[in-house]
DNA sequence: CAATCCCTTAGGGATTCCGCCGAATTCCAA
DNA sequence: TTGGAATTCGGCGGAATCCCTAAGGGATTG
């Protein structure tokens, strides 16, 4: 049986990239791409694959909203994230959002089989510069002080989607209609996001959606 | 003959990308990969390809650089330029070291065969947005190319005035009164701002000031 | 000198967004 | 099972923005 893998990336010549790196393994097989996280979620849904490997910056949805949604839909794809930046609170956040593997793009050629090895069967893997980042973070993971800093200003996770697509330039109405709901709730999240992050207007939201990598200038 | 084709990346993914778009054209043939800009300029000189596919982000040397050396070690060798970022003052500087193609790699999958094919015959490709770009720069005198759309598209001193506070979070009525001018006219320039710069929302505006450094995000 | 272009200025009307209120449903964890 | 958080939706009035049109001044050019 086969090992089926879906690819997602915003560029297409990373993903075929991946294709090639992956299908050149005998046994596996890329059965899927996409070029947003959005896509992804759904192919991932729609054809459960193993292994999903994700990229961290994608227009509509980013690598890590879309990895909590895929472990939520299909809880047997293990999601690898690989990325080109070895943030510690990024390791940390994906780690949370459900990933099992974490690969920069740097060390991909390097780590990238091994990776899906390990993945494909369920057992987790980092990237050596990745666990030195996450063994610098606070550990024990269930900790109730986890979300210390929440309460008011921790945005949720639908906070975290709208917020992506409003930094991305669409208005309420067209991320309304792109979500499938009304445009009075996509207000309330807007507002709810403005007041929690103490925005006070839609270009301080766009600075932070570039400083924290959930777009890319 | 074949068309024989240098990729130069510094991610093995990217390169195993390229590689695949490139040789799925029959006839062509990606006779080498160099990994940093150093390897790129030894590999260009003892090959000769037709056409180098230059990444601008690389180690030990980059792309711009790379470029200058191969178009001077090698005059035969057309280069291409593959970058991330649509910076207007780098479709510049990458031109004036002697490049003759610019492709963002949002669009490689769109562009590059095409790119290569102009590039092959020696004669320049700008993908459609480095060429809007391009014409938005002032114009060096000399510079081939340079003012074959200028000034339609390029801003005012005022406009980059409101370009700028727009970028910084004020509305058109805080433009206004900081301006001393009416609400309207504020609008207005807005309006003409958009208009040239083909920004569909604010939020285009804001990146685009904060990758040419206009603010800081 | 008149014609023309560009920059800057501006208004009217329609549309959309925003702030501030309330409230129903679902989901998850205590 | 229950309480709280998350997500959903609506009204209403004022504010902001968008679309279209256009006038005045200065520089350039025929």
């Amino acid at each position: 049986m086969p090992v089926r893998i879906l690819v997602a990336d915003d560029h297409h010549v990373v993903r075929a990239g991946l294709r090639a790196l992956l299908e050149s393994k005998s046994g596996w097989q890329v059965c899927a791409e996409a070029s947003n996280g959005r896509e992804a979620v759904e192919k991932a849904v729609r054809l459960k694959p193993h292994v999903a490997v994700i990229d961290i910056a994608m227009p509509l949805l980013n690598g890590v909203e879309a990895t909590r949604q895929i472990r939520k839909l299909s809880p047997n794809t293990e999601v690898l994230i690989l990325t080109m930046h070895d943030s510690e609170t990024l390791v940390q956040e994906v780690m949370e959002a459900g990933a099992s593997g974490y690969v920069l793009k740097d060390d991909a050629d390097r780590d990238l089989i091994s990776a899906v090895e390990s993945l494909q069967q369920h057992q987790p893997y980092l990237s050596s510069r990745a666990s030195e980042a996450a063994s610098r973070v606070s550990p024990v993971p269930g900790t109730p002080g986890a979300d210390y800093r929440s309460g008011r200003n921790r945005l949720t996770p639908r906070e975290r989607e709208i917020l992506q697509l409003l930094a991305e330039g669409k208005s309420n109405k067209e991320v309304a209609s792109f979500l499938g709901i009304s445009v009075k709730t996509a207000e309330t999240h807007r507002a709810n996001i403005m007041l929690k992050m103490d925005f006070h207007s839609i270009t301080e939201l766009v600075r932070y959606a570039v400083r924290n990598k959930i777009i890319q200038s």
